[in-house]
DNA sequence: ATTATCTATAGATCTATAGATAATGC
DNA sequence: ATTATCTATAGATCTATAGATAATGC
C-alpha cells in the first residue's frame, strides 16, 4: 500500500474511499491477474499513479507534467494508465478530492458541534487545527495542488471548488462571528482565517512542519481576528478534540 | 501605453526599467518602421505581449498556455514574439522581476529607516502595507504568477526567487524581533506575515480590494504575531509614509 | 474468459527557426 | 539599410486509441 493510500484510508473510513479500498484488499488476495509488467511490480497501479501523479505535478503543474513522466515514475508504460484513468485531468480530480474530503467532514462535523452549543471560536480554532494538521501530515505537501492556475479555472475541477468553498464560507461565518473587529466582514474573515492555514503549504517546501507550529498557526487564526490572549485561552480550553466528534474512540 | 507599462513606469523610475522605458519613448517618436501588422496596429508590441501572457499565465499557468495563444491575444503572429523574447520562459521572468522589484525596493527603503533607528514594529507594518498596495492595484492580479509550480521549480527563474527570499527574511527578521509569543522564529514569523500579505491574491480573484481591507491585512500582520491592540496603534502612527522614504515629494 | 499490461501509432499539437516582405530612414 | 512583421515549416513532442500478449481463474 502506498503512503498515499495509508493517508486515505486514515481518513476517509467510512466514506466514498471504502469502495476503492475494498477493491484494493480484493486484489491483494488474488495474485497477480492480467499480463505482469515490464518492471518488477511493486504494489497497487493505481496508487502508485496516484503517487506519482501528485509528486509531478506539485513540482511541475498539470500542464509540465506528461502521462510519460507519470508513467515512467509509476514503472509502467505510458499506455497502461489510460486503463485505470481516461484523461490525466481524471487523476488530478482524484488527488484534489482526496485531499479535501476530510477536512470538509471534520470541519462539518466540528459545524454540528457548534449549533448544539458549541463555543464559536472554539469550533474555529478546532476547524483550523484540524485543517493544518492535515495539510502539514498528508502525504506529498499535496494541498500545493490547491492553487494551480488550471484547478482555478478549468470547469473540469468545478466540483473540488465547491467542496473547498463549503470550507472556506465556514471559515467566514465563525471568523464574522467571533471577532470584534469592525470592517472585517465574511469574505475578509475566510480568505484571512485560510490563507493562514494555508501558510503550511509554503512552510512543508522547506521541511516538515511540527505540531507545535500547527497550534501557533491555529491560534494565529484567532489573533488575526482581535481576539485577545484571555479569549484566545479560552477557546482552545473549549475546543472539542477529534475523537470527541468523530466517536471513533 | 498598457496598463502593464504605466504600472512600471510608476513604480520602477530609475531602476532597471529605465532602458525599456526609454525605448519606448524613442519608439513612439518615429511612426511605424518595419512592416506592419495584418491585423491594426494598437500599441507597443513589447508591452502587449507582456500583458497578454499575464493574464494567459495567471488564468492557465505556464503549460497550460501556448505561444500562439498569447500571439493572438496580443494581435501578432505567433513567431513575431521570438523578436522580442527568445523563449517562453523569459516573458514569465521578465513579469516576475517587474512586479517584485519595486516591492523589494520598498523593503530596502524601509530596511534601511528601521536600522536609522527606526521602530521595528511601524516598519513591519509599513512594509506590509506596501506590499498588500503593491499586490492589490498591480494590473491582472500579476501576483498569482509567484506561486505557479514551475517558477518555485525551474532553475530558470532562481534568480527571481532570490529577489523573493530578500523580502521573505526581511519580514521574517522583523517579524522575530518583534513578536511577544514564544516559539516564532523567523522562518515561521516570515512565512506568516508572507502568506497573510498574499491573502490579497485570492481575494482580488473574487473582485476589487479596497484600501480599507489594506490596512486590515498590514494590522493583521502585527496581530498574527500577538502584538496588544495598543502596540498595534503605536506602530500604525509611527510607521513611515512612502513619501518620506523616497523622497520625490 | 477475464484482466492488466504491453507495443505501436495516428493525429494533433507546440516551440522555435528560416527566410520573405513591407514599412521607414538615410 | 534597418526594422518589425509575416508565412511556412522542421522537429519534437504529447495524448489517447487500437489491438496484441501474458498472466490468473473457472
Amino acid at each position: 500500500m502506498t503512503e498515499l493510500a495509508a493517508y486515505s484510508a486514515c481518513w476517509e473510513a467510512g466514506s466514498v474511499m471504502d469502495g476503492i479500498l475494498r477493491r484494493v484488499a480484493q486484489t491483494t488476495k488474488r495474485r497477480n491477474p492480467g499480463r505482469p509488467r515490464a518492471d518488477e511490480v511493486t504494489g497497487e497501479t493505481r496508487e502508485e499513479i496516484l503517487d506519482a501523479a501528485a509528486v509531478l505535478f506539485i513540482k511541475q503543474g498539470l500542464g509540465g507534467t506528461t502521462t510519460r513522466h507519470i508513467a515512467e515514475r509509476a514503472g509502467i508504460r505510458q499506455a497502461t494508465m489510460y486503463h485505470y484513468f481516461a484523461a490525466k485531468a481524471d487523476i488530478l480530480l482524484e488527488l484534489l478530492e482526496r485531499t479535501v474530503r476530510p477536512s470538509l467532514e471534520a470541519g462539518r462535523r466540528i459545524w454540528q458541534w457548534m449549533l448544539d452549543g458549541g463555543d464559536p471560536a472554539a469550533a474555529l480554532y478546532a476547524l483550523a487545527l484540524s485543517d493544518v494538521n492535515m495539510l502539514r501530515t498528508a502525504p506529498h505537501n499535496i494541498a500545493a495542488l490547491y492553487i494551480l492556475p488550471e484547478v482555478r479555472a478549468d470547469e473540469h475541477y468545478t466540483q473540488f471548488r465547491a467542496l473547498r468553498d463549503e470550507l472556506q464560507s465556514m471559515y467566514g461565518d465563525l471568523g464574522a462571528q467571533v471577532t470584534p473587529l469592525p470592517g472585517i466582514n465574511e469574505e475578509l474573515a475566510g480568505a484571512l482565517v485560510m490563507q493562514l492555514v494555508e501558510s503550511v503549504i509554503p512552510l512543508r517546501q522547506d521541511g516538515d512542519v511540527g505540531p507545535e507550529a500547527a497550534r501557533i498557526i491555529a491560534k494565529g487564526c484567532l489573533r488575526v481576528l482581535g481576539l485577545d490572549p484571555a479569549a484566545i485561552a479560552a477557546a482552545v480550553a473549549a475546543a472539542p478534540s477529534e475523537e470527541s466528534l468523530t466517536g471513533r474512540v
